[in-house]
DNA sequence: CACAACATTAGAGTATAGTCTATAGTTGAT
DNA sequence: ATCAACTATAGACTATACTCTAATGTTGTG
């Protein structure tokens, strides 16, 4: 499929699309029969992709992150261990964010309780 | 306390400090009976708050929503039940932050089932 | 009283992650 | 053949959150 296409079954622009593959988190390809044109196709490992990076954006994964993962998943340049290492290390990141998250919760509990008994 | 007391006890640059204070997080009084200078005192809230600012950012709040928590804990300018309003609003962001990361989780735990199963 | 260590303000610079504009060429329906 | 809708590339612009520099003035210890 075209950028157009990817664009409409991801939710994300066709700009942000080219700016996630310059940052390398994405590849399409170019048809080297068609010389008329430079266009790019994308499949759907890219719309899987494209997903991801939504949802790896939302619990705060940098590009560099996100690239890591990907690369850990989608690449062939990592061994097995290397790419083991590099999605413990993310699940180690996301155990920590989830304490971060308890912890806030909790300073904020705290918070209502003083807004209602006036101790602020 | 100076700022640069105030630094070292948060572990926050003068810099950054500075920053935040131009942001409206935080705010140092002059004495009004000292003329030769124009320093900023800063009270032990200025350094709760800035702990405080410090673990938000953690969980990913945007220095306008830590105003926004800040602002109903420290200020006068809402009323009980507004303050609660904001307070919940912000339980509810760091529910559906936790969601997203168990999600994530799960996700990445997929990817090193495939790597071990060589399904990637 | 020198001078290192502190303070202030204004504004420039950096990194991240987009977002938009301009230019130019291509495709497909009428 | 025309024209709207698409495509590519380069580069400018924006927002957020710092981070640093420069210029200048103040304080406190030897």
């Amino acid at each position: 499929m075209l950028i157009n296409e990817l664009s409409k079954k991801t939710g994300i622009t066709t700009h942000t699309i080219r700016f996630y593959e310059k940052s390398g988190l994405i590849e399409g390809k170019q048809d080297e029969s068609v010389k008329s044109n430079n266009y790019f196709h994308y499949d759907e490992i890219t719309v899987e992709k494209l997903d991801f990076i939504s949802d790896a954006k939302s619990v705060g994964f940098t590009i560099k992150e996100i690239g890591q993962i990907i690369d850990a998943w989608y690449n062939k340049k990592y061994t097995k261990k290397q790419k083991l290492e590099i999605l413990d290390d993310k699940l180690i990141s996301l155990e920590q964010k989830m304490k971060e998250i308890k912890e806030m919760k909790k300073q904020i509990l705290q918070f209502k309780d003083d807004v209602v008994n006036d101790r602020c």
